[in-house]
DNA sequence: GCCACAATCTTGACAGCGTCAAGATTACGC
DNA sequence: GCGTAATCTTGACGCTGTCAAGATTGTGGC
């Protein structure tokens, strides 16, 4: 058992680490380069050997936060393969309870702190197989006439923003806790998704009704 | 005409009003209570006198941003009285102006930066009769046939949830430049309106054709 | 009108931060 | 095995939020 070596080995992956668990614990202002190499065991300029600045750390958090994101979504979608509209109860209730789980985490993922796409290809990449993934969703629904005719990819961005923005409303504290212990977040989740739906949304898909 | 008297005399607000102009101009980041000290023409300590720490004017900031929202979408609302759904329409293009003209000071208003509501009851107001506005419309909406049947309160909250969340992934570019070129914000803010709408919204109705 | 008190503002200090430069340590290709 | 490149440490700089101590000024009580 190496007790010390000079070299971590794997140090990029233990800021990344570090930095989500900082997150978790602490909040999105807690975040920051020493923290993240105290906490990894080497000194506070050793990151720099493998992130250019405090961004380049963040985007790969956002990196990895999305591919979270990704894989808890396509998990409930693959769940339901043959019924688009639980594909999509399911798929949005992914999103929403990655967010419950991390919201740190969650809202450096899809803040956007991540400005200069065009330098992080890994980022882009993991953008739009999630953004891939909603389209199919979309298209499948839209097929089975769940959803109404319309360019998926235009469909696809205003339900995103329908799920995320109730999201972020609630993770921000904007909406007023009587209404929200009045209305749960599931409910509020299944109001706004049966806006978009042709067909009843049955009851029984209420989320934290099932599990 | 006084030179530097060693009271600022309305520091306050000059130190609001300085840090909206940061915002505006350097983004989030850059917002600090010493910068907006030294804009302010005082001394690095000064704004203690005023505020309890950071926290305490990025709340007085969103304040101001809630009230300057609020008076956008009541200016927009008041112009079409007895027309529930171009109310609904302007009101919403109004959020979204908002957003644009200010991304920052957008951002760290409904960011939900400012965590102890309780501590903060002007902020609480702002909030409120910003709610209440919204839910008016929904509730003369539905009177009127334009929204589903609903608790105003839901529906309100699915509704905000709708409009913030296409802005806020359109400000956090979250949403490919293929897709927005394509589709247009005014576009997709309204294909988001019309899942809620029981009736047609006329396309004399799109945001930048109009003025 | 004056004085004590409170409000306001300045100066100075401290720790933590992001970042860079210089140097130490180690892995790896030839 | 050796030189080069990658990795990591140490030290420094300016910026930040925050506090303590003191200077300056407005204000109410007499």
């Amino acid at each position: 058992m190496p007790k010390k070596p000079y070299h971590h080995g794997d140090l990029r992956n233990a800021l990344i680490q570090a930095g989500i668990a900082i997150l978790a614990e602490d909040g999105v202002k807690a975040l920051s380069l020493r923290r993240a190499a105290r906490r990894a065991g080497v000194s506070h300029a050793a990151p720099y050997a493998h992130f250019a600045d405090k961004q380049a750390l963040i985007v790969a958090i956002a990196t990895e936060g999305y591919r979270r994101l990704y894989e808890r979504m396509a998990a409930a979608v693959a769940q339901r393969a043959g019924d688009p509209l639980r594909q999509l109860v399911d798929g949005a209730w992914a999103y929403v309870e990655f967010a419950l789980a991390d919201p740190a985490h969650f809202r450096i993922t899809l803040s956007g702190v991540a400005e200069k796409d065009a330098d992080h290809p890994a980022l882009v990449a993991m953008t739009q197989q999630s953004f891939e993934l909603l389209r199919r969703i979309v298209a499948d629904c839209q097929a089975a006439g769940v959803l109404r005719p319309a360019p998926a990819d235009l469909l696809a961005v205003s339900l995103w923003g329908a799920v995320h923005g109730l999201v972020d409303l609630v993770l921000n504290e904007q909406v007023s806790q009587a209404v929200l212990s009045r209305f749960s977040l599931p409910r509020l989740l299944l109001h706004t998704l049966s806006q978009f739906t042709l067909v009843e949304v049955p009851r029984s898909l209420h989320p934290t009704a099932r599990r």
